[in-house]
DNA sequence: CAATTATTAAAGGTCAGACCTTTATTGACT
DNA sequence: AGTCAATAAAGGTCTGACCTTTAATAATTG
């Protein structure tokens, strides 16, 4: 008799609407873009209050599915989560579990040698246009060390992207965006040494790509790393908490 | 004039209100498991109406940050997120950017190996205690496909947990729910030979993290998921989306 | 006529207060 | 002691009003 009734659970109103609406979201039956009707009219169309209706709409802003803006012309629109949603949720979870920062480096070093090597199996004409224009912009020696640095994330960012898996790329765009952010992007740029180093590789690396050497490319950019990590590992703490 | 003024927005109350909380559960000023002032009580500390303080506690509960429960003795409860969460957006990512199931299995190919070369330097005696009990499970052959694919799901969530790292572990998590719930369990573990063969290799992984040998571990696991995949990539097509 | 400025309307944001539902505790009655 | 009813404490929901933001429109003016 007890086993019979358990698990009928009511479920709050606005779960139920957000239910709904995300499936619909997700399903492409309520397009990306396309405005849901105005708080006041779900209301009435679902037969639950304006608050549910409220609350409903909070739940999935907040997972990333709909934006919300204020005023005449506003409303929520429907909008498929992206990497955005992920560096967020990933943030939360290493704040949350104290993760240390030498995880984060691990998680880096364990996916870029991959998405390199995807990349060399499955990157367009386009993204070696792209990886070349990028490289071509490393010549330059006169930029500053921040500029510098940036280059340097174009590069590995466009790397990544010629992958073609979205997975990998939203958590490698969230972890080293992590990773920025803890290391202030004070990075070991300024040093010739290290510039005419780091231009040799990423150069080996492309020309892997280049050519669809997919092990090539994955050895090459696990030492890449694996430099980058020994060069940057002896400034942080090895408790530091992210 | 203008650019004076921009980027003060006023933040909707539930929003301030719930950035503070959020820092308080982050830093661990309001400490996990300690319940939070009631609704009514927050409404009247904070100053905004219960209906913000509502939403606020909503934006939290998504995130995974705080419990909240119903009825007398109920109420909301920090709590930090952990790889349900985690699992959670990476499924909404998934559904949302139509990952394809191949990169599922890419995502999983690239994070295990290095997984089990970090339980390799990592594990500790528990560690190898609980992976030694399991590995004995495999010895009985009488088991059905679905014990022995539990069985399975065990072996490598023990050798991942041995990790150390808990953001890989938490990603490894979300992938493989995913992949499961895909695959519906439907993996090919009924073959007697295909059994031998997992049995033996999990023994080898298992006796290069013993060892320490984290190069080994890494290497046998990458060729154990490559021949998984060749297993499971016929059956599944190309586009199949998660 | 064109540029600016006021007005209005449409949406979300907030509030107050009542009432409902769920759940744990307490107490009364076997 | 065990069961069942009453109570209390919390979240869940509803209503309806009002505030604030923002875009569109109308009025004004150089």
């Amino acid at each position: 008799m007890r086993s019979l009734l358990t698990g009928v659970q009511a479920q709050k109103a606005s779960n139920v609407l957000a239910d709904r609406l995300r499936e619909g979201i997700l399903t492409g039956a309520l397009a990306e873009g396309a405005p849901l009707p105005n708080e006041r009219a779900l209301a009435d169309m679902s037969g639950v209050s304006r608050a549910s209706v409220r609350e409903a709409l909070r739940l999935l802003e907040v997972e990333g599915l709909v934006r919300t803006r204020s005023g005449r012309g506003g409303g929520s629109v429907p909008h498929l989560p992206g990497a955005d949603m992920l560096e967020r949720s990933i943030r939360l979870f290493t704040r949350g579990q104290r993760v240390r920062f030498g995880a984060l480096l691990e998680t880096r070093s364990a996916i870029e040698p991959q998405l390199a090597r995807l990349a060399a199996l499955n990157r367009t004409e386009e993204d070696l246009a792209r990886l070349a224009q990028i490289q071509a912009r490393f010549e330059d020696d006169s930029v500053g060390v921040s500029a510098w640095t940036h280059m340097n994330v174009d590069w590995h960012l466009a790397v990544v992207v010629a992958s073609r898996n979205e997975l990998l790329i939203g958590i490698w765009k969230a972890v080293s965006s992590l990773m920025h952010e803890a290391t202030g992007l004070e990075e070991p740029y300024n040093l010739p040494e290290v510039r005419v180093a780091v231009r040799r590789v990423h150069r080996r690396i492309l020309d892997a790509i280049q050519k669809g050497d997919g092990e090539a490319a994955a050895r090459r950019m696990a030492r890449h790393l694996d430099a980058y990590v020994a060069h940057i590992k002896p400034q942080a703490p090895p408790d530091l908490e992210v």
